[in-house]
DNA sequence: TTCGCATTTGCGGTTTTTTGCATAATTTGT
DNA sequence: ACAAATTATGCAAAAAACCGCAAATGCGAA
């Protein structure tokens, strides 16, 4: 077995399991315990794992949080007060999950009188601190890691509903592939809302931008506004507003 | 076990139960007792807990001390522990919200395998963090002060489940009017998951017993299960016991 | 292919870390 | 104050890490 493919193995169980055992690696890539050692000595320097004595630690699970976070929660600011902008008196408002949505349910007006829906667990709570706005939990099946309820039984609920307005988190936007995931069941559930919805609104920080993953959501024409924390005139903006897309 | 995974497991259940105990920790860790104190020694070091005799409490719950919050969620504790033996792999279960059921939901075996509907977003997101069980929330018009998803889109749904059990938290009960709310919207919800279920458990601190509210949820009769932390011998149980209520 | 060179690997011996146990000391609750 | 539970301490065995070296391997060039 060569070195290479022994480092991609142990990052795969790493990925997988979150921990590995010196020892187990040893005996399944049939290679001594030094060098198994040397190999997590190597990628441990790279960065790629936590060593520890008797094997090592995925990275991801241990840090992996609140470095850029706090950086973006100013951007975040500025995007939720853009969009609570967009909110009217006794509009339908749909909505994903995601950060972004947490911040612009704080922003906003606390006199607002509208009625929210959305699939996430913590957006609802957010949206439920709220004085006068009314809640709508879609409820089904909860993927564990975006908190979202997802499945056959949130797709149709949301079918059922005319909202004036989708307000979505992005996750990667690109001119070419448009709006785009990595989840299949949360593509279901987005590409819901925006047919459910007279309008479409993405929200997210321009990082999110040209960029793309591997499931697509919809494509540029199906979305009516962008909302970043950039300035409308921004030269990264003009590609989008040439797809015929409003921004803010 | 590694040492550094064990220490991420203790001050994980910290966050969780905002503390451990020593002999609870080795033998759900499989460790001998000194490992763990050597452990929580470590840690007690490094400023990420503060020990105590017999375990360790969480450093952030500490420096906010309220007798009466102490007090009740030492309680709440014991009748999660004892919700939580009932529950079996492979079972499906309906819950309310409360925060016994979150108590409980925190105490649950982390092998665990089990299906949890709930229409509670407080409820659905702890559950959610639970590596192993699925999680259904059940959806609908979100009541604020519960943050209980109400209505009759959730009563359907809730109708078209057959649970092998409902764990409900109490917030009155009574040996005359049996189990008692005072929110319409919940006591709907609350006979529904009653009806769906082949067995009924009560949950909650005994300062709930023999009061009674507005409406009616359900009598004695319909209730197989009660679970508060006293001791099942207690006299104040006594009454329940011979409307034909276990007692754990 | 074959040769030479750099890298990689395995092994023996040593050091360090970790862990569990026994016993003594301490704390806690009654 | 006493009995029970918890903790500290010293110690020994086991596991893991470290070190240096020689053999093996991979790789590029002749």
């Amino acid at each position: 077995m060569l070195k290479q493919e022994r480092q991609e193995y142990i990052l795969h169980q790493l990925n997988l399991h979150n921990k590995v055992l010196c020892a187990d690696l040893s005996s399944k890539m049939g290679v001594s315990d030094d060098t198994v050692r040397r190999d997590l000595q190597e990628l441990s320097q790279e960065d790629k794992l936590i060593k520890v004595h008797g094997g090592a630690l995925s990275k991801s699970f241990h840090t992996a949080f609140d470095r850029e976070m706090v950086y973006n929660i100013e951007n975040k600011n500025i995007i939720a007060k853009k969009a609570a902008a967009l909110v009217q008196n006794g509009m339908y408002i749909l909505t994903s999950g995601g950060t972004s949505i947490l911040e612009f349910a704080k922003s906003l007006d606390q006199q607002l009188n509208a009625t929210f829906f959305t699939c996430s667990l913590n957006a609802a709570i957010e949206f439920a601190h709220h004085p006068s706005i009314e809640v709508v939990m879609i409820g089904d099946k909860i993927a564990k890691e975006s908190m979202l309820a997802t499945g056959a039984s949130a797709v149709q609920a949301i079918e059922s509903i005319q909202a004036d307005l989708c307000i979505m988190g992005i996750n990667s936007m690109d001119t070419q592939f448009g709006l785009s995931e990595n989840d299949w069941e949360v593509v279901q559930i987005k590409k819901a809302m925006i047919k459910a919805s007279k309008k479409t609104v993405c929200i997210g920080i321009s990082e999110k931008l040209n960029s793309q993953q591997k499931i697509k959501v919809a494509n540029l024409d199906e979305i009516d506004i962008l909302i970043t924390e950039l300035d409308p005139n921004d030269p990264l903006l003009a590609p989008y507003k040439q797809h015929g897309i409003i921004i803010y």
